[in-house]
DNA sequence: AATTTTTATATTGTGCACAATTTAATTGCT
DNA sequence: AGCAATTAAATTGTGCACAATATAAAAATT
């Protein structure tokens, strides 16, 4: 009774651009998962230490600006990076409000054995990397759109 | 110091497949939750919803298949479903273990309020429409692999 | 200079997402 | 039939993600 299956009908599942893109994020998420583990990290944790270990110190508000993510994510993550010795949480005494997030000795040592995350990732995936580059650049612009709309003057 | 532009670094922000697919996700997700909030449902919630106005019952392991989400996930999320009127949860008299979860009324009712959702939300996206399908498509490609990769026999 | 406004981060509360474990029903094996 | 193995869902505990709100410092305004 309850089976529709017209087509063009925009409710199905299968022609979402959201539902691939959760369910990708997801699955990702997973495989993610028990390599960074090793590392004592979660994946958004580890997204972090990239940020950190292209620039350090950063402000709480640059990160979130990076990785799209605002303080009510951020600080608690943070916090639990802290306790973990990877990174520093100080006020910026220039400016109270701010908090700069620097990268530990531990932080910074930790890169070395990250490194060979990537790789391990990939490994057995079959499929032309040129083609994960361009996936890869498509869906960047897509984040980039979205974050258009997502922003303070969405009157859309 | 910790600054590293190595053009050809695995470990850069900017040459992460994941981390764009991740922030697609989470900003979907925020333009998604105001829209869906009107219908009282929550984005995986609008999921389960689609999953169902194509099939219902079904059970919550085929749920699970097609929104690749688990008991621990779904289990909960489909009380809060059931509190909210939209969906029975039964079990199967046929084998006791498995739980029905089928459309009520209210929850096949709410598709026609539904059928807007689509549309607002794509209102106001500049870019193709056929470049966003296939943006779509090779997602559900990566997703496929994926899913290979996060499943029981993974010896990766 | 005192007050309003803005900005940066933190806090609170809800709802996922998942690994690990548990419970209970069915199937397979002998 | 009786028992081990498998399967389906639920439970437990941790960590995001986010809206809404709170707090406090800096900037802007009068």
């Amino acid at each position: 009774m309850t089976d529709r299956q017209t087509p063009d009908d925009p409710l199905r599942l299968d022609r979402q651009i959201c539902f691939p893109l959760y369910a990708a994020s997801n699955l990702i998420n997973r495989l993610y998962r028990p390599v960074l583990s090793e590392l004592g990290l979660t994946y958004p944790q580890y997204l972090v230490m990239l940020a950190l270990w292209e620039q350090s110190p950063r402000t709480v508000g640059a990160l979130g600006e990076a990785l799209y993510l605002d303080s009510g994510t951020l600080t608690p993550l943070l916090k639990r990076m802290e306790q973990a010795g990877l990174v520093a949480r100080n006020r910026d005494p220039e400016d109270e409000r701010r908090v700069q997030v620097s990268l530990t000795g531990d932080g910074r040592a930790l890169r070395k054995r990250a490194e060979s995350v990537p790789e391990t990732l990939t490994q057995g995936f079959e499929g032309d990397p040129s083609d994960v580059e361009k996936l890869r650049d498509n869906v960047q612009a897509l984040v980039t759109t979205l974050a258009k709309h997502a922003k303070p003057g969405n009157d859309a």
